[in-house]
DNA sequence: TTGCATTGAGTGCACGTGCATGTAATCTCT
DNA sequence: AGAGATTACATGCACGTGCACTCAATGCAA
């Protein structure tokens, strides 16, 4: 049942070690880059993004809750996040009426533009660091 | 030369994407299971494996410099790492004669045998996690 | 309505991490 | 041999994270 063949766990393990040299590289670069270059970490970047995808164009707001699922944090550390975010004027927290409890994040001009600067930096990254050694 | 190809930029976002959702379930996993049940982080196994797949199999010992080569962490976290693990027991630290700014990085009984006992979670998780959702 | 469980989000705290720096040992060049 | 550069590892510090907890708002049952 469970899998007891030592070559399928090897094999497993080496693409476990592999995943980690992956992550570890690209976010690596991704932090360096986008930090010093437009002042965002890794996470601002990819919630800025998820909200520029969110479905309804005019608001580009998402409640909380729909980020949380959306990036891999614990609500408390997304919590925080989009409170460097709200600081640095890129998003605002707008109450929501319908759930009082809830919070729609949404996506300022500012964050909109901040995002589209660095969009460019985060692929090139991708792009430099995920296809280098996978020729085939 | 940079690949301005939407399509492919597409599919790189999406395997990167993929990427950081598998890295994210298999660390959390990892680091919880073996936490509660070995006492040990992931990193601290990750150490544990280098030293016990170390090539001189009877001092299984390591320079520190060595193993930072291998972990995907910074000198100074990976010191400190060695510093915990030390402290628990499953390792010693012992000056390098022939180069006495060098630390080798030494198994223990316990070390050996903690890592012997963690193996199983650690591999059970992998399994579990890695091949969810890719049975093609 | 009242009472209680549940949900959404913010917060105190401890901890692991990276960066910059410190210290000691080694190397190099004269 | 002596001076400065470099290397190996440790440490002070700030910061982001997760966990446990808190508070407010909502849902639900009596």
């Amino acid at each position: 049942m469970s899998t007891p063949d030592p070559a399928e766990m090897a094999s497993l393990v080496s693409e476990w070690r592999d995943l980690l040299a992956r992550h570890a590289a690209t976010t690596c670069a991704l932090d360096r880059e986008l930090g010093e270059r437009h002042g965002l970490g890794m996470s601002e970047f990819e919630v800025l993004e998820r909200l520029v995808e969110s479905p309804c164009e005019d608001g580009t707001s998402l409640r909380v809750q729909e980020l949380s699922g959306m990036v891999h944090l614990s609500q408390s550390a997304l919590s925080r996040l989009i409170g460097r975010l709200e600081k640095a004027g890129l998003v605002e927290r707008v109450m929501c009426e319908q759930d009082r409890r809830g919070i729609y994040v949404s996506l300022s001009q500012a964050g909109r533009e901040r995002y589209e600067a660095a969009r460019p930096t985060h692929r090139a990254v991708l792009a430099r660091i995920l296809t280098a050694g996978q020729p085939a």
